[in-house]
RNA sequence: GGCGCUUUCGUCUAGUGGCUAGGACACAUGCCUCUCACGCAUGGAACACGGGUUCGAUUCCCGUAGGCGCUACCA
């Protein structure tokens, strides 16, 4: 392979939500890209106007600015190589399939789908190739004249790749290796439509990455099958010498069962499939998405990085830059990987951790906000680092540490039984008489002052702390007590205990 | 059906001819402890099968079986 500047390409068609194994895609492209300090672009393949979907091209920019995959170019980013939009490129395809058509390497075929499709209802395995193609309505079986006669007359074709049978074509796939195949089993693939003057995929994609000098193809393993075509495409043209390396990733596999992630199985086992959440423009079905389901997107990343590939050490954690640095296409796997999303809820909970405590009390402020309350940062953030912990998502902050902002109403029944003796309201007044002499009531204080009576009375630490707890938490769970008292004040302490020792007795 | 890709613990994977087959998630147990968690420690758990090649195969080759994909005027 020469020297030549690493350029790699995401390619979606706005046919809806980006998928979980397409954002693995662009993220190991831009892995790659930024490791050979090469540029990543994003183009728009929309070829097919009948799958167009509004608003899907927003979502997939959206997505890759939420997960910190950046462009250096393409649709919204420039460049000199656009525009990056297909369907905006109508005259460069014509132009090339103009010049297949010169040379000799495609044709133009009249069948219509509907006369294609009684073809292979009656035949058994119908192709369209180059042993039937002589029997077909095309430029190679009809007479010049009236080819051009039909033409004239406004009738509708298609060109086709005119594949040469018998003949080894070899793929160099820098994940799998050589794979060869026989030209006789591909079929002659329609790359241009009159219908609506566009190209299909295979010639768009080849046109585009050639003038858009893309070094290196990274792409799904749905797309090796098609490989050899695209290679004799470039053959072609001419282009061999510059035609990128393939790479064909691992698809992404239900977490059980059998087949390809699908969104049925996030529906069905609690967990998004897309980015963000899409709210489909036709149906008005809503589906979940990460960033709505508080994944955090470092750890979206961090799961999918791994999700078919590793460094080869025993290292996870790894921030983007970290997955810049150590990726490797040669240590892609070969086979599916099933989406492991408890694995993927670990490492949020990891990020969690990781973060500082403040950047998850901003992001956990306006939770606790829609909840009617308003703290301040300094005392968020405190309660954060005391918790966090203990969650797998920002949002369950909340229910294990809403007792910081609202007195307990209800005591649990269960824990009342177990902790609640006939003599703790006695002990807790004991307790909260002795808190109120305090007048240094940070945790330290507290702690010492509470341990002294404590052992000065023989009481048992367990008796007096839990009944304690339930009267402030109203259950049995929490961080250490005098990190609930301190935060939440002495007039608030006080108030909870004497509530407690009314109501429980 | 045809063609291609693929196959190590339940899952993600390390491994590249000789290892007690390693790690992580999940699971179980224990420790810690004022509760619940976190955390920590420990444990169970895998080379699909059959032939070769070799002194020796998880590793190389060939079959078989399973899995996945493609087989459109969709990408």
């Amino acid at each position: 392979m020469s020297e030549r500047k690493v350029r790699v390409r995401f390619a979606p068609s706005p046919t809806g939500p980006l998928h979980i194994g397409g954002v693995r895609t662009a993220l190991y492209n831009y892995l790659f890209a930024k490791q050979n300090g090469g540029e990543l672009i994003f183009r728009i393949e929309d070829t097919d106007s009948n799958r167009f979907v509004p608003g899907a091209e927003e979502y997939i920019l959206e997505s890759f600015r939420w997960l910190g995959i950046k462009f250096d170019e393409g649709v919204t980013f420039g460049g000199d190589c656009g525009p990056y939009r297909q369907s905006e490129r109508r005259d460069i395809y014509k132009k090339y399939v103009q010049v297949l058509l010169d040379n000799g390497k495609a044709y133009i075929a009249f069948d219509t789908p509907e006369e294609l499709e009684v073809k292979r209802a009656e035949i058994d395995n119908f192709q369209y190739d180059a042993s039937t193609r002589l029997s077909m309505r095309n430029s190679l079986a009809l007479p010049a004249d009236e080819v051009k006669a039909l033409i004239d007359a406004g009738k509708q074709y298609v060109v086709r790749f005119k594949v040469e049978p018998g003949e080894k074509v070899v793929v160099n796939d820098l994940i799998r290796g050589v794979v060869t195949i026989d030209s006789s089993i591909l079929d002659d693939k329609v790359l241009y439509k009159s219908a609506d003057e566009l190209p299909t995929y295979h010639l768009a994609n080849i046109v585009d990455d050639h003038l858009m000098n893309i070094s290196h193809v990274i792409r799904g393993e749905e797309w090796l099958p098609s490989a050899p075509l695209h290679v004799l495409l470039y053959r072609a043209f001419g282009w061999e010498d510059t035609m990128p390396q393939f790479a064909h990733l691992s698809l992404l596999l239900k977490p059980e069962g059998n087949g390809k992630l699908s969104k049925r199985d996030g529906d069905r086992l609690g967990f998004p499939v897309f980015p963000l959440e899409w709210h489909d423009p036709k149906s008005g079905a809503v589906s979940s998405g990460f960033r709505e389901s508080d994944y955090l997107p470092e750890a979206v990343i961090n799961f999918l990085a791994l999700l078919g590939w590793n460094p080869g050490d025993d290292v996870e954690m790894m921030s983007m830059d970290r997955l810049i640095e150590k990726f490797d296409l040669a240590k892609c796997s070969k086979a599916g990987a099933r989406f492991d999303y408890k694995k993927m809820i670990w490492f949020n909970h990891e990020y969690i951790l990781q973060k500082d405590d403040r950047e998850i009390a901003e992001i956990f402020m306006p939770v606790v906000q829609s909840h009617g309350v308003e703290p301040d940062m300094e005392l968020l953030t405190r309660i954060v680092s005391l918790m966090k912990g203990r969650v797998n998502f920002v949002h369950e902050l909340w229910d294990a540490c809403s007792f910081y902002f609202i007195a307990p109403v209800e005591y649990d029944e269960k824990t009342v039984k177990k902790r609640w003796k006939d003599d703790s309201a006695a002990k807790m007044a004991e307790l909260a008489a002795l808190l109120d002499g305090l007048d240094d009531f940070s945790i330290e204080n507290q702690d010492k002052a509470v341990h002294e009576w404590i052992e000065a009375k023989g009481y048992g630490m367990g008796e007096i702390m839990n009944a304690f707890r339930l009267a402030l938490v109203g259950e049995g769970k929490g961080p250490q007590m005098f990190d609930i008292s301190g935060l939440i004040g002495k007039k608030e302490t006080l108030a909870r205990l004497n509530r407690a020792i009314t109501v429980l007795g």
